[in-house]
DNA sequence: CCGGGTTGGTTGGAGTATCGAACCGACGCG
DNA sequence: CGCGTCGGTTCGATACTCCAACCAACCCGG
């Protein structure tokens, strides 16, 4: 709850999402270490990203418990990042965010997911009565009075 | 592709989406307009944003085709904003990173989304197969070369 | 017909963040 | 010893963001 009171605009969990995770780089940082790349360059040269900057995002990303610092040498001493269980799950988030890219912005998928041995078509279903979700049968109840 | 070509790091559809929904307002107003909020002032009051980047947000969105610009009134002529197709099908993204959200950013959720009468729990399955999507199921295949 | 309010923006200047490049320390390798 | 690697940090220029003010077009009350 204390991040959203600081935010401007409605009290929201996306918003909130977006204050730890809604920058350039996190999310690509998340992508890069789900990949495997566990190392500071792989991450660079995965993302794009500069150096400072990524420096700085995988800090905030530790700091917020996305990421854990992993020493995996002593001398020098050198760390890896790894998802903690909050960082692994947003990888529902960027399936989400492929699956959008894959069809409304690129024009073939660079990437595809195999879920098992075939192509990964992700549904979301409602778990307490198994129906696909549908836009038109999502509603929303305001639950603090602001 | 050709979004793709000018990005620095790793070829990928997740990048893609991030480059046109990936700023700090973007999924914000998209939110706003699902809510219902078609109009400028509502946007703005909804997500807190300063009116010269949601002018300009919202001119970007129309034109990456995520938001349709359609006049509502004539003297004076006015426009509100509404969700395209593409739009639309970035709700399921808004649905993860609120979920996320709930669980690992604040302490208690703001809105609940409700399925039929019911409260909506999420959870993906492969339309293939019908399994639902645990991580570990799941690898990647690259189709372009680079 | 005059003044004030609403809507949907645009403009300007100050402050802040981001960028790329250079630098750095601690080591290992030959 | 000199070079390369790894994981950063520091620097100065540039770009972006913010806030406040302004604006046009209209409506309404008096």
């Amino acid at each position: 709850m204390s991040v959203l009171e600081n935010l401007p605009g409605r009290h929201c969990s996306i918003a909130a999402s977006l204050e730890v995770v809604g920058d350039r780089w996190s999310l690509l940082a998340v992508r890069e270490v789900s990949f495997g790349n566990h190392r500071f360059t792989e991450i660079l040269e995965g993302t794009g990203a500069p150096r400072d900057r990524l420096a700085a995002r995988l800090k905030a990303l530790v700091a917020a418990g996305v990421l854990e610092r992993r020493r995996y040498q002593d001398a020098p001493p050198r760390f890896g990042y790894h998802l903690t269980a909050a960082g692994k799950d947003l990888l529902p988030v960027l399936r989400a965010l492929m699956a959008w890219g894959d069809r409304w912005v690129v024009d073939e998928p660079p990437v595809t997911l195999l879920h098992h041995d075939h192509e990964l078509v992700s549904e979301t279903v409602c778990a307490t009565c198994q129906e696909p979700v549908r836009n038109r049968d999502v509603t929303r109840r305001a639950n603090s009075p602001t």
